[in-house]
DNA sequence: GCTACCTCTGACGTCAATGTCAGGTTTCTA
DNA sequence: TAGAAACCTGACATTGACGTCAGAGGTAGC
């Protein structure tokens, strides 16, 4: 497919995709004239690209570490550090729960205290 | 206390802590001279925008919340915006929890085929 | 073959949360 | 009462993941 079909078929920008090929996360065959032709796996690819991103993995890192998630095998050196994202996510998850529990406090007191008619400042 | 340790005791720089006022995030009392002042709540306070900026809300949004995280009391708009960012901090959650799920099995696989002996790509 | 839309490269712009530097004042410690 | 260390404002620099624009060529339906 071309870039504007894998754009349209992940949600990334055509102009992402062609970032993403230049750090060395996406390849992409070329046609005679130069487009940008994707194999249909290539869905996927962007979609896990966009995952590690979300997780605050840079692309550097991502870079170092997709041959392995595709492949499923790993030199030890990236095995440390894929652990290392690992415990990073797990702290990240943690800290959003508690942010979470933070928010639904405020939200429940402050649907609460608006029941009762008690005058509160806009916004 | 004076910013240098509330910037040690918080882990923010300096810089971030001047950057917070400057956003009407954090306030501080001046001295005679014009040093800034902080009262020991201004600990929490600089916690809690840590927590927030993690949740990936922006200083706009985290300057119209923090009132209503403090005092407990919101008007409508803001309790609707509040909901919306409580939603898309489960969504985090949930997306950090399938990326760990992905690193698991990764890390799972790469370990036990490493360790069969098949070679491996280096980083 | 015309037209509308898609794609190309290259380069500069953006945005938010800082880093960093300059040049000067204040505060603490010996 | 020095001198070091901390603080001030103001301003420009940085970083990463893109947005956007220009100018040129490619592609598909009629």
């Amino acid at each position: 497919m071309r870039i504007g079909e894998l754009a349209e078929r992940t949600g990334v920008s055509v102009r992402a995709l062609r970032y993403y090929e230049e750090q060395g996360l996406l390849a992409s065959e070329r046609s005679q004239s130069g487009q940008r032709r994707y194999a249909e796996n290539a869905v996927d690819r962007v979609r896990l690209i966009q995952q590690l991103y979300a997780a605050g993995i840079s692309s550097a890192s991502i870079l170092e570490m997709l041959p392995c998630v595709v492949t499923g095998v790993a030199a030890p050196e990236v095995l440390a550090k894929l652990r290392g994202h690992r415990s990073s996510v797990v702290k990240q998850i943690e800290e959003l729960q508690e942010t979470l529990l933070q928010l639904d406090t405020v939200i429940a007191g402050a649907t609460k205290t608006y029941a009762t008619g008690v005058p509160c400042p806009p916004a």
